[in-house]
This record gives structure tokens, C-alpha cells and sequence, in this order.
DNA sequence: TCTGGAATTAGACTGATTTTAATTGTTACA
DNA sequence: TGTAACAATTAAAATCAGTCTAATTCCAGA
């Protein structure tokens, strides 16, 4: 992706478009992939340019409010972001750590039940969890 | 729940009915809940017995693998474990916290897409993300 | 060029969960 | 029934993702 497509994106989605938050961009939307702070840390780092820890996680929380990446919580110890924001689902193999999209449209729900007073709906997440092989 | 009901579960899904585990089971079955580790640390231990925090977190883990309990993966900070095992999904407020199950029948999928090679279906968790009142 | 607010940073900190290494049951069978 | 072998429990230390702090750096606009 080019890097003032980049610039572009970040600026319909108000955000200031610095240095780190570019480099940060770019590995994320390089593909749709499902990237934990610690890979964007990496793999941001192994480009030569350094970004600090806390701004990783500055710029990918920044970005999960704005809409620009989803965050996918489907493994209790850490938090995956998701490059991929059209409507989907996931599969989450537990024994390997591998997460993978489903269109949404493989999946229909049917009828959402009622929601309680004064609550508004943020999003619907369907994981279908797997397992290598048989195991309890 | 009678004690010698609850041995008989645990002896039922082979699990050796300890004097911790008998406790904690007793807390979790009391009634349909969502409980973190920590919260049933705190349940077990304000019934004036001692469980340690490596036991709770043993036999929270032992009684998931068991199908005793569902682990509930919502919220980034901690796992919740679930004393309903019928066939359910959740609704999550994360302003607040609230967790609520919401009857399967209330939510039907329609068609599961086909599994990858050599995987094994879990389940399917559905949540229903919402919020306090309008916020981004 | 100057200035105030926004962004970034290193490093300390937090809190949930895991690990370790030792102790305490429990069970099976001699 | 005693005891060896194994399972369960424990306190405390360790781990590790994520957050916070306080100081510095970066800009955008006047």
C-alpha cells in the first residue's frame, strides 16, 4: 500500500497521520491478517524505524476506536487486531493459535433477541473454536 | 446443591471429588453464573475455608477441560467461567462488565461453513458486544 | 520564530495467570 | 493396616500482556 494512500486513510478517519502511526499502518494493511501488538511491535522494528512499546499500543487502540482495525478476542492472553473490517467472522484453532475469517454470509443469525434498556449494540462476534484432531 | 450430589457429578465427568474441589463446585453450582477466578477465590475463601489462588486456577481449568464449566473469552483482562452449560450464547457490556447468557434458540445459525483438514468443531461461541447509552 | 497541545518514549508498574519446588493427601496393595 | 507411589495442594516467585508516568519531542498555527 502506498504510503500516501496510507496518509489518505488515516486522515478520513481523523487521525493525525505522524511517522510511527504510518509505519504502524503499513504493516497492518500490507493483507488482512490478525496481528498481536507484539507482531506489529516486531515487525514494525525489523523495518529499522523504532516505535516504542506504549505507542503500539496507543496507535492500535487509537485505530480499534476509529474503525480501522477490529479487535478480535478470542484467546484469553492477548488480543489480536484485525486488518480485515468488512463484516466477517472467525474459526480459532486453540491448538494452534491459528485464526482465520469467514464471510459473513456463510453465517446467517437469524433474529437478535431484544436488548436490555439503555444499551446500544456495538457488534456481534461469532468464533467457532477448533481443535487439532480429536481431544476433549 | 447437596454435597454428595456434587461428588457425584465430579465422580460423574472423572474428576476426584477433593475437599477444594468440592468447594469450589459448590460456588460455581449454586446458580447459573459468570465468575472470574478471582471472584470465586474470594466466594470460596469467605466461606472460611482456604483454597489457594493455584488451586483455584488448577480446578477452574480442570472442570472447563471436563465440561464442567465453559470458559467465557469476552473481555481482554480476564476469563470468565460459566456454570450453564446449555447450549448458549452471551450478550456483553463492556462499560459495565454485565455479562448475560442469551438462550441458543434466540439465535439460529444457519449454515456452518466447512472445516479445514484434520480440525475438530468446539463449539460456536456468539457475543453480542454492547455499550452503556451512544459512544463511539 | 514561538508556543501550547498532541504524540512519543523509556521504564516502572499492575494484575491475571503460570510455574516452581516443597508439602500434604489419597490409593492400592503387600 | 502400613507404606510406597502418585495425585493434589500450597506459598511464593516468576511471567507476561497491557497500562501508566513523567519527561521529552514534535508540530500546527499565530
Amino acid at each position: 500500500m502506498e504510503k500516501q494512500s496510507i496518509i489518505d486513510m488515516l486522515e478520513d478517519h481523523d487521525i493525525q497521520p505522524t511517522q510511527q502511526r504510518i509505519e504502524i499502518a503499513q504493516i497492518l494493511f500490507a493483507q488482512d491478517q490478525h496481528l498481536s501488538a507484539e507482531q506489529v511491535l516486531n515487525a514494525v522494528n525489523q523495518l529499522g524505524a523504532t516505535v516504542s512499546k506504549a505507542t503500539i499500543y496507543n496507535t492500535l487502540g487509537l485505530f480499534a476506536d476509529k474503525g480501522l482495525v477490529r479487535q478480535v478476542i478470542v484467546d484469553p492472553s492477548r488480543v489480536f487486531y484485525d486488518s480485515n473490517t468488512s463484516e466477517h467472522h472467525h474459526l480459532y484453532n486453540s491448538d494452534t493459535g491459528m485464526l482465520m475469517d469467514i464471510d459473513a454470509r456463510q453465517i446467517s443469525i437469524q433474529h437478535l433477541p431484544e436488548l436490555p434498556e439503555g444499551v446500544v449494540a456495538e457488534g456481534v462476534d461469532v468464533i467457532i473454536r477448533v481443535r487439532s484432531q480429536a481431544s476433549a
